[in-house]
DNA sequence: TGCCCGATTAACT
DNA sequence: GTTAATCGGGCAA
């Protein structure tokens, strides 16, 4: 298991984090697994929430870097995002799948699905898979229920156009773990990139 | 106040 | 491949 992440990881472009988060283990109460999948959203980006500025919904994404920005998609889903960059600058890493390693059973159980590759393998999937909601906004990522730890190898990194979006689908800010059965969907031509 | 649509998913045909 | 579920944010009126 690597060291456990610093407030400094995070305050650096979103950019540089978004990859640099592919091989890190997220736990969330001692259950979740290997960060496989990311979109970064940068707040000069139209298809960022915090794009027009902030809100209610989106002021966790205007606070320091470190925390954790949640919110509810489609009236449904819940999806966890990580906050980036100086304090202001309101950018973000969505979370969009793991590598379910611990807490298999109750993971399963909270999921319906007994398929490991369902249990964390979408932003919604994941959120329902480790319990996490939008009493989680807000919340250090350096503190329970949160435990991040740094990868303790090189992983190869895909990028690719990110997902679900309707502005900005031109702009190669999706990252993923290169060739892994747990992404949400394959990453088409991929670039790849050691990281 | 009303209307449209979304950083999704699962169940359809 | 297509579509319903489901509801709050954002914008027009």
């Amino acid at each position: 298991m690597g060291k456990p992440l610093t407030r400094a990881f995070f305050s650096r472009s979103v950019h540089e984090v978004a990859p640099d988060l592919i091989g890190v283990i997220l736990l969330v109460n001692g259950v979740g697994g290997r960060i496989v999948e990311v979109e970064a959203y940068h707040h000069t980006d139209p298809a960022a929430h915090s794009f027009r500025g902030p809100t209610a919904r989106n002021a966790v994404m205007f606070g320091p870097p470190g925390f954790a920005y949640v919110y509810r998609s489609y009236g449904i889903h819940w999806c966890l995002n990580f906050v980036c960059e100086p304090k202001g600058s309101a950018s973000a890493v969505l979370i969009r799948a793991l590598e379910p390693t611990t807490g298999l059973p109750l993971m399963r159980r909270r999921r319906g699905t007994t398929d490991g590759r369902l249990l964390c393998s979408g932003p919604g999937r994941l959120c329902e898979a480790l319990g996490i909601t939008g009493a989680h906004s807000g919340a250090a990522l350096n503190a329970p229920p949160f435990k991040l730890f740094a990868r303790t190898a090189p992983v190869e990194v895909v990028a690719g156009p990110r997902i679900g979006i309707t502005k900005a689908v031109d702009k190669p800010w999706r990252y993923g773990l290169k060739d892994s059965r747990f992404l949400s969907k394959p990453f088409p031509a991929a670039t790849t990139r050691a990281a």
